[in-house]
DNA sequence: TTAAGTGCAAATTCTTTGCACCCAC
DNA sequence: GTGGGTGCAAAGAATTTGCACTTAA
């Protein structure tokens, strides 16, 4: 199965700019293929090897590119960097993130979507009505020590 | 009523400091007089005119101890700087956050706690159990448009 | 007294910009 | 062919670090 954009990537990428060249793909196919959180500098070492000519000024318009395009998502790690994950676009995709604190690692967890998603849809609307702000997008995230990095974890490098 | 430090700071400041000096006083009191998210820079430009002396070093380094010791949250508005906010100790500071992606104002909220307190718990009884981590803290975000910010709102200035 | 804390300047790190060259359309 | 896209180098911006001086305990 080849990572690749779909008939939805193109379409939403055509919106978005002129051209889809090698880099672009190549950055994009990354996002897709590892389902990682990755920041720019990171997508630029691991492609680096096998695209020796890419620049790291690219990645970082690319995923802006993707990011205004919707097919890409930021992520805030704590850590002094960005970093970019790929969005899927039906539903399926929602979740959110598990960060620990002590190792920088991020999860993903899917728990509680229906309970989650009537918490949210309600609290929109009363930020709606209340603030007169109109809700594009939310964020959850959870901080906590990871099972290696929790006192009597398997490595004891707590910050 | 005097912004300053309260019997429990100084509590949780000795445990993570040796001394309590002036520029710590100073940046602590400005987070808890305004109830703002503070960056580094802004802080450093708000004490500045009272406190020539002051320096910027000093403003990241008693932050970095403020948010060891509990006292102040960092905020991440997605702008390029990390926001800090004096945190409460108690229940009644439990809030998220509204950000505007138009003109970058937050908003903070604090509607459907118990609904989301309940949520937030049951989530973290879940991680706990399937991932082995152990939750510290958490954190809500909306992201939108303001009143002014929105189609149709006072401005246009859209981003 | 004396080690923790401070301010400054320099260094680092992440990200953006200017510009000449290149290639997808 | 040509304007959008690219890589490089330089610029910017946020944060950290090295170091001699200051000061709270």
């Amino acid at each position: 199965m080849k990572a690749s954009p779909t008939a939805r990537h193109r379409h939403e990428i055509k919106d978005h700019c002129a051209r889809w060249t090698g880099p672009r793909e190549e950055i994009f196919n990354l996002l897709i293929r590892t389902q990682q959180h990755l920041s720019a500098k990171e997508i630029f070492s691991l492609l680096r090897p096998s695209n020796p000519d890419i620049g790291l000024t690219t990645v970082y318009r690319t995923l802006e590119l993707l990011g205004g395009a919707g097919l890409v998502r930021k992520v805030n790690a704590g850590d002094g960097q960005v970093r970019y994950e790929y969005k899927k676009g039906d539903h399926s995709d929602h979740h959110h993130h598990l960060i620990c604190t002590g190792c920088g690692k991020i999860l993903n967890y899917r728990d509680f979507e229906k309970e989650e998603l009537d918490l949210v849809r309600k609290t929109e609307g009363i930020l709606t009505e209340k603030h007169g702000f109109l809700i594009r997008d939310h964020n959850i995230e959870f901080f906590g020590l990871c099972k290696e990095c929790r006192p009597g974890g398997k490595k004891s490098s707590i910050k």
